[in-house]
DNA sequence: AGAATTAATAGCTTCAGGTTATCAATGCCC
DNA sequence: GGGCATTGATAACCTGAAGCTATTAATTCT
């Protein structure tokens, strides 16, 4: 195998065209370098170099090889540049999973943070159901996760509680309670609630409050995105509950639908942040929890 | 210093996730494996990989890393591999430098017959005054001269002449000696010849055939290009010397000049391929002369 | 609880690659 | 042209990086 230390040698005596000069730049005795470039050229099958006692210069080979050995030797300096940099706290590409009912309602408020305190931090978002994103981040796959009620009592993650999503109340715009500025539970009684298909923390807390409140899950429809939700309720279709971040970003300003905050016990989902105990970046990752805590919307409850 | 086997360690770790068989891919024992990326951890003074005991991650350091690692290993192989193909006769790239007066009108002919033998013979190209030429030769700057006359007694080089290029009279259209097919020197007598100021040897055989069939050099004009020398013609400024090849090429087809060949003993200049008697490649750049001899047009006097 | 698996550690060995000293060839210079 | 200086190669020796085997410690699975 060719190694790092030929192809300095040869890169230096391309430089130099000289071997004493060479070893010198490379603080090597003159010998040594005598002798990576001809076991260099034994191993290849190939004379790099030619030699007059008196001069020495490089054979069209020679030129080609010692040409690609710099570009090389460039790539191998960048490769433990880039490795030492990577000590400055969240720099490179950090792994980010996040369900799809969270993701684009609740980041946008941490990017202009984030690029101000971490400009060498590059997000690879991906967003799948809870479930995959937990087996993921087990798997290596992402390096942190942003769900629902992440699993505490596992011995390999580290969940870090970060805040709780009030549900706010969603209703056609002719709807006896959207008179109201703010619903009671108990205003939900003997209402049919649209609640969405996939679970993101979402349907368990409407459950509850349908059992609580004396209302019921539509018979009929479940939604499988909080768009489509929104737009079955503008229909005229039914009430829901939708995630405050979800409201505050999209709902708010449909005139088609009257949202309405929910008074205390209000339904909520409990969102954290997790990762794999035993990463070396524990420090970075509770950093990255920090930001983003102080970067949260007013409509979350934090924790 | 970073070293291969450390990268390549790295990388098939990456791949594999499992000491024990990137030891085994790597015919390494686990140990080694396992202190080569322990080293090359502390000397970035990063953690590139994430240990439970039962299981190996990457860091996202460690990705980045591994992923450069790939990309370096796979040049260092590129290299080789480069190396070691050169094997082949005429392969790679050769530096060649000719006289303006010549390579433009030789060269057309030889591109055919090395494109089909060495295809992977790169040329790369250089026109320079014979002087310079065979300055960058001895400096190292140039592999290959196609010179006239190359310096024979120069203990270090090798020079083997190829042909030798007779000179064609070339005169206005209405000129007294355009009505003959072909001239004998001694029809030049009284003649008053343009001549180049270059040398390269076209300046010396025709002040020799001027002094032989008495003609003389036109004292007021002297051409610094073979075209503007045939222009000059053209415009009836008076008669002059072209080498054959040139004329072949760009002057047969011209309808403003007549050219005409001159009879034994015609004036000729030798044009010779010299390199460095020290260059491992000699019996290269043998078959490159032969291969320029196997396609020499007829216009010129094989040696 | 015990078997199995995995990466790390310990102790030992070997050889790649370093050193200094010297040689042989070449060019320079008076 | 003979002596001197310079240069890359060679010789002989030395050191430590890197490999191996055997073992340990930790963890998971049965």
């Amino acid at each position: 195998m060719t190694t790092l230390r030929q192809l300095q040698c040869l890169a230096t005596v391309a430089d130099t065209l000289h071997f004493r000069r060479a070893a010198e730049r490379l603080n090597l005795s003159q010998p040594a370098v005598s002798a990576q470039i001809a076991q260099m050229e034994e191993q290849l099958g190939v004379l790099l170099l030619e030699r007059t006692r008196r001069r020495v210069l490089l054979t069209p080979v020679g030129r080609e090889v010692a040409e690609r050995a710099r570009a090389i030797l460039r790539d191998v300096a960048d490769l433990e540049e880039t490795a030492r940099q990577s000590t400055i706290p969240l720099s490179g590409t950090l792994r980010v999973g996040v369900l799809r009912t969270l993701g684009p309602y609740l980041l946008p408020h941490m990017l202009g943070a984030m690029r101000a305190r971490f400009p060498d931090l590059k997000l690879y978002l991906r967003e799948e159901p809870r479930s995959q994103l937990l087996a993921e981040l087990a798997h290596g796959d992402l390096d942190l996760v942003l769900v629902h009620d992440a699993p505490k009592d596992d011995d390999h993650l580290t969940v870090v509680p970060l805040f709780r999503e009030p549900l706010w109340a969603v209703l056609p715009l002719g709807h006896r309670l959207a008179a109201k500025t703010s619903l009671a539970p108990a205003d939900l009684a003997g209402e049919r609630l649209i609640l969405l298909e996939l679970g993101d923390g979402l349907r368990d807390p409407g459950l509850d409050l349908c059992r609580a409140a004396g209302a019921s899950e539509h018979p009929d429809f479940r939604a499988t995105s909080l768009d489509s939700l929104r737009q079955m309720v503008a229909t005229g279709l039914g009430a829901t509950l939708l995630p405050a971040l979800y409201v505050e970003a999209e709902a708010l300003a449909d005139p088609q639908i009257a949202v309405r905050p929910l008074q205390a016990p209000a339904p909520t989902r409990a969102i954290d942040l997790a990762w794999r105990r035993t990463t070396s970046r524990s420090d970075e990752f509770r950093l990255f929890a920090r930001l983003i805590e102080e970067n949260l919307p007013a409509v979350v409850e934090r924790g």
